[in-house]
DNA sequence: CTTGGAATGTCAACAAGGCTGACGTAATGT
DNA sequence: ACATTACGTCAGCCTTGTTGACATTCCAAG
């Protein structure tokens, strides 16, 4: 998490123009990271009370994201998106081919290659996971509003390690 | 994570007023939470560097935070705020008494209780991980302007669950 | 052409940190 | 007196991260 406990060093930089700059200070970017672990446990709650009446986990929520938006995609591609080692990713990604959602293409040019698929059945899950956590998304966007909306990308973006965010806008290019 | 790959059924609510309501189609939602999980490995990332030195989690990281902030709250207190069972926490708390991070009172009133305290060590880590998350979020808060961090802010707390919320809201006014 | 190295993916084993269930103990409340 | 609450603990399980070892495939330098 953050912290920020004593009130007594303010800690922050001087005001920029006339500015007070009230949301730079150590309370409020302490109220900021509190914000985010809860709203994290939100965002994943409810994808997550289907995986588990199915024995998956999150992490299967994520392959089958990012193998949905980029279909085709390789092994070392997902690997970088997700952030996680190739052996950890794997025993996923196992388990989804064995349940026959995700198909597992050699590939055609470099033999090396896996290129992945989701089947019908992969493309189902996918989406019944994703329609429960757009729900509360999409409520909680339709309550805060389209400008708190932009603010709330725009904090997101600036948030994420430069590697990421390339990864993300690149995503967002490729489906427009 | 979420989803929406085929751009083919809209699926959005017709417009309320006569406005397009942009950010409330799927594939903005779908950027949505791309971003929600991109930005929080940034969120983390910077603790968790320090932490992996240490033999810690982000499991403890969570605990010194929240003890930090409500110092003298009880075992159970801490269970509801962060989510997990008592076990789980034990396991955590445990290793921090046991390394001098934390200390354990028995309650006064109600000795069945246990109030907890940062040690002054507990404190200097404490804060050597929050600067580290602060200086993150006080980056991407500067870079984004006031404006996106009051939309950050309404747009996660419209995502939290009514418990989480609730504690969320507390744990504010109790620091004011 | 061959061979060594790099890239890709798989198998095995381990650790962190969730979880449930069961149980013990002390203190409190009814 | 008895049920309940707060806390700790043991045991065992699962997911998901890690590293290490290894097979296959490709490519480029000799």
């Amino acid at each position: 998490m953050a912290e920020g406990d004593r009130r007594l060093e303010p800690r922050m930089r001087a005001p920029a123009s006339g500015e007070t700059l009230l949301y730079l200070t150590d309370e409020q970017l302490r109220q900021g990271a509190e914000a985010m672990f809860f709203a994290y446990r939100g965002f994943t709650a409810d994808p997550d009370r289907i995986l588990a009446t199915l024995s998956y986990g999150r992490a299967h929520h994520r392959a089958l994201h990012f193998i949905n938006g980029a279909p085709g995609t390789t092994v070392n591609n997902l690997l970088a998106t997700l952030g996680v080692t190739k052996q950890s990713l794997n025993r996923v990604l196992r388990t989804l081919i064995e349940d026959g959602l995700v198909e597992s293409r050699v590939g055609r040019v470099d033999k090396r290659e896996r290129h992945l698929f989701l089947t019908e059945e992969g493309k189902a899950l996918e989406r019944e996971l994703g329609d429960a956590q757009r729900a509360r998304m999409r409520a909680a966007y339709k309550q805060a509003g389209p400008e708190a909306v932009a603010g709330f990308r725009r904090v997101l973006e600036a948030m994420m390690d430069p590697d990421m965010r390339r990864q993300y806008q690149s995503l967002r290019e490729g489906r427009g």
